[in-house]
DNA sequence: CTCGGTGCAAAATCTTTGCACGCGA
DNA sequence: TCGCGTGCAAAGATTTTGCACCGAG
C-alpha cells in the first residue's frame, strides 16, 4: 500500500489532514494555520475530550514550539464543529458538556460510562444496529445515526472501593 | 384496588406525591408547597420536559389560581434534582440541554429522537437488556442503567418535508 | 422556636457571536 | 487584492450558589 494510512481498524485513502484539507477546499473555506495544528492535535492520540482539554494540550505544544500557531478558544469551538460538519470527529453530550471522539477510520461503536472515574470504554455491537433497524421500521423512522452509553462502574473503580473506603474518596 | 395508582403501565403503591413525601420524610427534608405543586406539575401530564418548559407551566398556572404558591428558577432546579434523587424522574441530555422524564411506575425504554422536531418517540427492546448485560460481562463493568437515543426523522417530519420546502420551515 | 427551604441576585460553566484586523488563495 | 478566518471581548444560555428572611414541624 501506497498512500493508504490506517487509522486503527479501519484504513482509509486519506490522512485525516487531507481528509479535512478536502473538506475545506469543497466549501470554499481556507487551510490555516489553526486548522492545521487543530487537526494535528486531534488526531494524535485516539482519545476523548472535551474542548477545554484540547486547549490546554494546544496551548502547552505551542508553548515549547515557537512555531505553533496560536489557537484562541472561539478558534478551537468553530474548528471543533467544522470537525464534525466534515465527519472527522464524532461529538456526544455527557453530564451537558460535549465531548469529541475520532469518527473518520473508526467504526461504529458504543460507550460504558464509569461514573466514578469518568472513563469511557469503547464496545461494538452488530446487534444493536439490527435492533436499531427493527425499532426504526416499527415506527417509520429514518435512522440516521444513534448513541448507547451503558452506566455504571468499570472494574479497577469497583476493585479499588472494596479495598479502601478512605473519607477521602468521598468527593 | 384501594389505594393503587396506575401510572400509565406500571401500578404502584404510592401516588408520586405519596412518594415524594416519603423520600422527604426519610431525609429530614421539609414537604413545602413549592415542593407539592412542583410534583403536581410534573405528574399532571407524562410527557418529556426541560426547566424551562417547567418554569413555564408553573407561572402560568399560578397566575390563574390565587393559591398556587410561587416557584423560584432556583427551587424548581433544586427540585428536580431531589426529584431524581428520589427516583420519580429520569434525567437525560439532549443538544446540551437538560431533560426530564416519569421514571416513577414508568417502564424501562429508549427513545427515538427527531432532529426535525425535537420530539421523543419512546419504544421498549428488552433484547437491548440483555445485550448490555452481555457487553458489560465482557468488561467486568457493573451496569447501573443505559440511554439509547436513536437520532433520525419521524414519520410526519420526513412527510411534510417532502410536500412544501417553503423557507418558512427553517427557522 | 429551629433549622431547613426559598427567593433573589450574583456567580459559574460552557458555548456562541460581533467586530476590526490579518492572512491565505 | 479580496474576503474568509481569527482573536478578543462581550453576550448567551443554562445551571448553581451565597445569603438573609420565611415557614414547616
Amino acid at each position: 500500500m501506497s498512500s493508504q494510512f490506517a487509522l486503527n481498524d479501519v484504513e482509509v485513502a486519506l490522512s485525516p489532514q487531507e481528509r479535512f484539507d478536502e473538506y475545506l477546499q469543497s466549501r470554499g473555506k481556507r487551510i490555516t494555520q489553526q486548522r492545521r495544528v487543530l487537526v494535528e492535535h486531534v488526531f494524535s492520540r485516539h482519545e476523548h475530550f472535551d474542548a477545554d482539554e484540547l486547549m490546554d494540550a494546544l496551548s502547552k505544544s505551542t508553548a515549547k514550539q515557537a512555531g505553533g500557531a496560536q489557537v484562541s478558544r472561539a478558534t478551537v469551538y468553530r474548528g471543533l464543529e467544522e470537525l464534525v460538519e466534515a465527519g472527522l470527529l464524532r461529538k456526544m453530550s455527557l453530564d451537558g458538556r460535549a465531548v469529541y471522539e475520532h469518527d473518520y477510520g473508526y467504526p461504529q461503536h458504543d460507550h460504558l460510562y464509569c461514573q466514578q472515574c469518568q472513563k469511557l470504554i469503547e464496545f461494538q455491537s452488530q446487534e444493536l444496529t439490527q435492533l436499531r433497524e427493527e425499532v426504526a421500521k416499527e415506527h417509520n423512522f429514518r435512522v440516521t445515526g444513534h448513541r448507547l452509553i451503558v452506566t455504571g462502574v468499570c472494574q479497577s473503580c469497583a476493585t479499588n472501593r472494596h479495598r479502601r473506603l478512605s473519607p477521602v474518596d468521598l468527593i
